[in-house]
DNA sequence: ACCGAGCCCTAACGTTGTTAGGGTGGCGGT
DNA sequence: ACCGCCACCCTAACAACGTTAGGGCTCGGT
């Protein structure tokens, strides 16, 4: 039995070791890199042995994407050092683009169609989840009452995604779409802040 | 000389008939099928011949998103019918989103990263076009002046492509997309209209 | 000491984008 | 009318991809 946890404890290790070395090629190379032969080899394994641990490459892919929100949560989750609600907001759009912009590839495979929908939204719940307290936090210091809070975090999660794309995907670059993203959420929030 | 003529309308006839072919697979039976031995078996060639044409892949996927933004172009400068403003506005947000909705492999493919940053810009410029002048035309009819109409087109466009993309690819669905997109859309232009 | 079970590799299949090379048919010049 | 050339089009192939099959090796338990 000994051997057994000792076994585990492996198996769960080249399996972190593949994600890890799934992430590096990523990060690094791009997607048109992220290989199971490539990976593979860079575990110093051959190309099969992935498939002990993922049954597929989309598999691996949205641990990766996983991972990758994961890593934007702690980015979003640190801008609660701001006391300041309103420059917090600020704070959060500028780094959601920012993230977007320093791991673009890793950005593109979280949004890709290789995850599907359900999963996707399960492996950005808690990202949203930092936006929707915010946001609720935001309307009781503004004695706003937003129609839909969900809706309205939706709207500014959709928001910060296009305009971070735009920056990645387009020419505008990312510190135009920095700009941009906080001038649109200030000004949703303007919107929402003036009664109907 | 005149069957040098013949010659070349044939060949663009072919070319047109590929591109055509491509956007039917696309369109019926998604990204994941657009493969040059289909389209060429559609266009009853063998696979090669669409290298004639086309110098990869790429450039044939390019031209399938620049039909894709000239179609949208279209649906959006229907919206000139409206002669109210703010009307208009709605309708075009519902009508970014729509287009998405019904042509989900399309808009996959126009925003995909098949084509680079500036051949899109430059696919996309006309649609874009139809946005600004809207929103020109807004600005004036409310006495608003907007510190920079191309900032806010690019905010708006960018807005409509975060929301619309939620729609296709998670799970709010098109016609909660379709709300959001004009609620965001209309909260945007509030922020604007209230002074600084 | 043997035997079984897991680990890991090589080899292969089917599919993709893409290129090379040859055959064929019609057009222009003599 | 014939001949040569050119453009068109096909078959065959290559490299790389995801993925699966099958066999050998090693290690632990009886």
């Amino acid at each position: 039995m000994s051997t057994g946890t000792r076994r585990a404890r492996e198996r769960a290790s080249t399996r972190e070791r593949i994600i890890e070395a799934g992430l590096r090629v990523l990060e690094s190379e791009g997607i048109s890199a992220l290989t199971i032969r490539r990976i593979a080899t860079d575990v110093e394994y051959a190309a099969p042995i992935v498939y002990q641990h993922f049954a597929n490459k989309d598999a691996l892919v949205l641990e990766l994407a996983a991972h990758g929100y994961r890593m934007m949560l702690a980015e979003l989750e640190q801008t609660a050092q701001e006391p300041d609600i309103d420059r917090r907001m600020m704070q959060l759009a500028l780094e959601y683009v920012r993230f977007a912009g320093e791991h673009p590839h890793l950005y593109q495979v979280m949004n890709g169609p290789a995850v599907d929908a359900e999963d996707r939204r399960r492996a950005a719940a808690a990202a949203i989840a930092v936006l929707e307290e915010l946001l609720t936090a935001w309307s009781a210091a503004h004695d706003v009452v937003l129609a839909d809070v969900e809706e309205a975090c939706d709207i500014v999660w959709g928001t910060l995604y296009g305009i971070a794309s735009l920056g990645y995907l387009d020419t505008i670059g990312n510190e135009r779409a920095g700009r941009l993203a906080q001038q649109a959420l200030r000004t949703l929030l303007r919107g929402w802040r003036t009664d109907l």
